[in-house]
DNA sequence: AGCATTTGACCAAC
DNA sequence: GTTGGTCAAATGCT
């Protein structure tokens, strides 16, 4: 009864958010710009983090061939305003610099182990003039480095992992590199497939920082995750649940919660293909009552609605 | 002490 | 000359 009943309020927010994701979803080229006529949060919520994300394989000016995308992150003006919230990976300033035009100086990092293990990768934050809450985030070059996996302590015992979850995953072969790589590979590292029951199930994606189950509804637990506190979303637990439904859905993942789309136009990139190959793989491989949990190391990264899931149940 | 950040200087591209 | 990006010494923090 209980799952059904979640499943029935998982629908009804399905519709809602599918109507949501179709007034975002018409920009298959991408565009800086177009984050700012989102919604500040599907959630709705006050702490909403996440606008838009987008990326150029080869930005022609780069000229180096290096892989460059852009991101665009909100933090709600109460948490600060000191910055991006922690995209997973450690940066390390180098520089700031007034930039012509823009109100604010753009910062520039790079990575923490830059010297250590030679990872190249860089990050540019500018915030937003229109809009202070919002920075821009440009990525450029993909992390060599290992440190993903650092952000995966193994607080919790993982049950049928990959064999190579538990250490660091073997980066892809650099030559072929997709600016998201970077977040497949994280998203992989923080890949688990849980196999036991709804029991087990909530105990191992549902810790004691969420909110009781007595009074908070399906709706609330799913779709306002950024209602549940901090410590929470320092897990970047977000799972899914696999009813043994043929529907193919589309949803994109948030640190603050799993934006889950129904149907929808679906304009593949290459990089979203391997996501898809990935969600795929794991949940076919699964069991009818498995769940899928998956952690994401970004406090900010959505990824675009673009990659299939072969369930359409969801539970927190 | 060891690390990160700040900030003016430097450099390359335009 | 201007601008964006980086360097590196100075400074701050733990």
């Amino acid at each position: 009864m209980l799952v059904q009943k979640i499943i029935a309020s998982y629908e009804k927010a399905l519709s809602t958010l599918n109507l949501s994701s179709s007034i975002r979803e018409p920009n298959p080229t991408g565009s800086v710009a177009m984050s700012h006529e989102s919604p500040p949060s599907l959630s709705g919520s006050p702490r909403s983090e996440d606008s838009d994300r987008d990326f150029k394989d080869h930005d022609p000016k780069d000229g180096k061939g290096t892989p460059r995308w852009t991101q665009q992150v909100r933090v709600s003006p109460g948490m600060g305003l000191e910055g991006p919230l922690d995209d997973g990976f450690s940066w390390r300033k180098y520089g700031q610099k007034d930039i012509l035009g823009a109100k604010y100086p753009r910062g520039y990092y790079r990575c923490t182990h830059r010297i250590v293990q030679g990872c190249l990768a860089t990050k540019q934050v500018q915030r937003s003039d229109e809009d202070p809450t919002i920075f821009e985030i440009t990525y450029r070059g993909r992390h060599t480095c290992t440190q993903a996996t650092h952000m995966f302590p193994p607080t919790q015992p993982l049950e049928n992992q990959e064999p190579n979850s538990g250490m660091e995953q073997p980066q892809q072969p650099q030559g072929n590199q997709q600016p998201p790589q970077d977040l497949l590979l994280n998203f992989r590292s923080g890949l688990k497939v849980i196999t036991e029951g709804l029991d087990s199930r909530e105990r191992s994606v549902a810790p004691s920082h969420f909110p009781s189950t007595s009074n908070v509804t399906a709706e609330n637990q799913v779709f306002s995750p950024s209602m549940v506190d901090k410590s929470f979303m320092g897990n970047y637990s977000t799972s899914f649940v696999s009813p043994s439904t043929s529907g193919t859905n589309y949803f994109s993942a948030t640190s603050s919660g799993i934006q889950h789309y129904v149907g929808g136009n679906q304009n593949f990139r290459t990089s979203e293909f391997e996501l898809t190959d990935l969600i795929s793989a794991t949940t076919t491989s699964t069991t009818d009552s498995t769940t899928v949990g998956l952690d994401f190391p970004f406090g900010n990264v959505e990824f675009d609605p673009n990659f299939t899931f072969d369930n359409s149940g969801f539970l927190p």
